[in-house]
DNA sequence: AGCACGCCGACT
DNA sequence: GTCGGCGTGCTC
């Protein structure tokens, strides 16, 4: 019998799949193996994903080498990794891509070298010459690279016999091994052969409870690395490798302090009765509603223990990791070493580390952000999705998947239970609530009856009228700082930075700086003193002069953190002022070196971004002031409502966590709006039943289905083309309604890193007809080859 | 006519 | 992604 291996591709190759033959006495992988095949005259990496024997209508070849005997995407994984491609009309070898952890896996290069024959030539090419003086095999692109070699070249010179290539497999990161030294059993010690040194160096490895490195030993005895060395050579001591893990958390940090374990409330205690009966019965995924404060971590803190106690395994989501430190460390505290963290900063090493630890069981707990989704537990039991409304749940690019769809497709394949929570939940989730597809629980109180924080509205454009300025402080926000500060209080300043970054203008002809390649203004960065655009990440110097009028007027103009930051130093000289944005959070620890000393009272005013929203708890915050209320709003997107409301609630919710209740001053241009109004009060009731009115009748999700295409080019015309004839297909199409397609138009950002992109948008009623129509039509797509589609199903970011 | 370059599309 | 094929356009 000869067997035919589908094999799928990290980028989409063909249609996705390729198929191979394996010749009958060879063993057959297993499905989610990775495989090497080959594919025209290279190798490539893929994952088996079907394994058949309908011989296809066209010649195979055979199957390279298999690279996992046993394959790291178990069954259950391949299932989940199927519905994801699937759902998100996109290729399952992404899908699995996205699924492993890059330090797992290895990719093919290519080699060359020459041959003996060449010595008999003369005038080599200088490419060649360099090859023989290396006498050793080399990189193959990045030897034409330095040469400019073309691909003829490089045949003629294998048509001569002069060069060799070869495939090999990278070395994936593996395990971290390290040089320990012991003693060695079988040679008996005679101590008068030792010289002084190296009996000190006897002594001091015999005292050694762990086998130490030689640099360590070498330290302790207090000698040179001499004495050990000889010692080795006359195998007194023996150097053996030791596997050890990489250490991923901040270990000082995250000590404990043993806090004793709360009593649980009555509401809390009611919400927990409610998860386990789901858990028990239909396993339907449970949201929960709690106000910010009542207390919803410490139930999924119970909660985890329990599904622990029934040797099942928890996966805890949460935003960004290093958005929440506070929460790693409450499940640090409660589970100790089960505990595993995925966070974005780890490196490969450290990531395949925790992974393999997962993988095998050592872990009951995974804490991380999005793709900690995928972790490998065993025995899964629960599913916790924390802020379930938070964008940074849906991956921007492909598989564009949001992390509460993947999770409650997970738990239904390993029968464990979703239980999500949120201050702010999503109106598509709310929705799923009324429409049964959820349990809902509400926490509507205050952990120990805390008082929810007094906000004040500051109209901004009176302000301007009134006083005439361009400062970002109010006068009722400046009173209230200096009020604060009086009372030896702190304050967080938040202002959402997206679309109001410090740019550069020309005050004679109003040319603000942009980026050559996305179009879009470049951010001013006072500390390094120059240009990046946000898009592509291009760098450039402010510029003396105009390049549009060449006037000398250059200005500096708006409001980032850091323009924040110099005003409040002016204002408040004696105050110890603190940001806390990406620009600064760069290295691994000073996101937590920045908040222990803000919770040590060290710093008085905290600015920031959306880091300073989220989880932070710190009872001597009495003031909260939100910059720009309405920022978000200003974005052409249907959920802008939604997030603005989200986080407002949420900054709102870090005022006053301690005895004093807090204030909230919140400056906007537009107090009317829904999203401001409802965020004063917390009602998000009220803020639900305005918002869901709105999307029903502007038809928007969760009121009909949404699929969102941008198309890009580095050449215009193609990019528009192709947006065209997607648009005509889908008109085409009998189950596409006309007044529910839209385009193809400009999309939001018209150009990123040099490419033009143009957008289309589809709205159907029932998801699986619009999954079925959108992969249909991008299949028949034809489209030139250097033109991209991308598809995007119920899109969080339409830019 | 001969060659260089760039675009297109097939790849199992 | 990557290479070969082929069409276009320029030069001798």
């Amino acid at each position: 019998m000869v067997y035919f291996i589908e094999v799928a591709f990290a980028n989409p190759i063909a249609n996705g799949v390729l198929t191979y033959h394996i010749s009958d006495d060879r063993e057959l992988p297993l499905v989610g193996a990775r495989v090497v095949v080959p594919i025209q005259h290279r190798q490539l990496v893929g994952y088996v994903t079907r394994i058949h024997n309908d011989t296809p209508s066209f010649k195979t070849v055979e199957l390279g080498e298999v690279l996992d005997p046993t394959p790291l995407i178990s069954p259950q994984m391949f299932e989940l990794a199927k519905n994801i491609a699937d759902s998100c009309v996109c290729n399952i070898g992404e899908v699995l891509n996205t699924i492993l952890p890059s330090g797992i896996k290895q990719h093919i290069i290519r080699q060359i070298r020459t041959l003996p024959i060449i010595a008999k030539e003369e005038n080599l090419h200088e490419g060649l010459k360099y090859l023989i003086n290396l006498n050793d095999w080399c990189n193959y692109s990045t030897f034409c690279k330095n040469y400019n070699i073309k691909n003829n070249q490089i045949n003629a010179w294998l048509d001569k016999g002069y060069i060799e290539i070869e495939h090999c497999l990278t070395e994936a990161q593996g395990p971290k091994l390290i040089k320990v030294l012991k003693l060695n059993n079988e040679k008996p010690i005679e101590l008068a052969k030792f010289t002084p040194k190296e009996k000190l160096v006897m002594e001091a490895l015999m005292t050694c409870n762990t086998a130490p490195t030689a640099a360590l030993l070498s330290k302790k005895a207090n000698v040179s690395i001499a004495p050990i060395n000889q010692l080795k050579k006359k195998g007194y001591i023996i150097e053996v490798e030791e596997r050890i893990i990489r250490q991923a958390t901040n270990q000082e940090y995250y000590k404990s302090e043993a806090t004793p374990i709360p009593e649980l409330n009555e509401e809390q205690k009611t919400v927990l009765d409610g998860i386990r009966k789901s858990y028990n019965t239909d396993k339907k995924p449970v949201l929960i509603r709690g106000v910010t404060c009542s207390g919803k971590t410490e139930v999924y803190l119970r909660w985890v223990a329990e599904i622990i106690s029934q040797n099942r395994s928890a996966i805890v989501l949460v935003p960004e990791i290093s958005l929440t430190p506070q929460m790693m460390k409450r499940f640090i505290d409660r589970f100790g070493e089960r505990v595993a963290i995925l966070h974005s900063k780890l490196s490969d090493g450290e990531r395949f580390d925790q992974w393999e630890n997962i993988r095998r069981g050592l872990c009951s707990v995974v804490v991380g952000a999005r793709s900690a989704v995928f972790a490998p537990l065993p025995h899964l039991g629960t599913i916790i999705l924390d802020e379930e409304g938070e964008p940074t749940f849906k991956q921007a690019d492909s598989p564009r998947y949001h992390a509460r769809e993947v999770a409650i497709m997970r738990c239904k394949i390993e029968n464990a239970l979703l239980v999500m929570g949120s201050a702010t939940p999503t109106i598509d989730s709310y929705q799923n609530c009324l429409n049964q597809k959820y349990y809902l629980f509400e926490m509507n109180k205050r952990v120990s009856n805390r008082q929810p924080p007094r906000v004040q509205i500051v109209d901004m454009r009176k302000e301007l009228v009134t006083k005439k300025q361009r400062s970002m402080f109010s006068e009722s926000l400046t009173t209230a700082i200096a009020k604060t500060l009086a009372a030896k209080k702190q304050a967080i300043l938040y202002l959402n930075r997206r679309g109001y970054s410090t740019f550069i203008l020309c005050a004679e002809c109003g040319e603000a700086i942009k980026c050559s390649k996305c179009n879009v203004s470049m951010a001013y960065h006072t500390g390094s003193n120059i240009l990046r655009c946000h898009y592509c990440g291009e760098l450039q110097e402010v510029p003396k002069i105009c390049p549009k009028c060449q006037s000398k007027k250059i200005k500096f103009f708006g409001a980032g953190t850091q323009l924040i930051e110099a005003q409040a130093k002016a204002y408040f000289p004696n105050a110890r002022i603190q940001r806390l944005d990406s620009d600064v959070v760069t290295t691994k620890g000073s996101m937590e070196e920045i908040l222990d000393s803000f919770g040590k009272g060290n710093i008085d005013i905290l600015i920031g971004t959306q880091m300073v929203a989220k989880g932070l708890d710190f009872p001597n915050v009495t003031l909260v002031g939100i910059i720009a209320a309405d920022n978000l709003l200003r974005l052409p997107d249907f959920r802008a409502s939604e997030r603005n409301f989200s986080l407002l609630a949420q900054v709102a919710g870090r005022a006053g966590r301690g005895d004093t209740p807090g204030d909230v001053v919140l400056q906007t241009y537009c107090p009317e709006h829904h999203s401001i109004q409802h965020a004063l009060t917390e009602d998000f009731h009220g803020f639900y039943d305005e918002e869901a009115k709105l999307r029903k009748e502007a038809l928007f999700p969760p009121f009909i289905e949404l699929a969102h295409f941008i198309i890009s080019s580095p050449n215009r015309e193609k990019a528009m083309n192709t947006a065209q004839q997607l648009y005509d297909l889908f008109a085409k199409q009998p189950s596409v309604d006309l007044k529910n397609l839209f385009g193809p138009a400009p999309a939001a950002l018209e150009q990123i890193n040099n490419r033009f992109r143009y957008q289309v948008m589809l709205k159907m009623p029932d998801l699986n007809e619009l999954i079925k129509t959108v992969r249909l039509v991008t299949d028949s797509l034809k489209k030139p080859s250097d033109t991209r589609v991308n598809i995007d199903i119920n899109p969080y970011f339409m830019m």
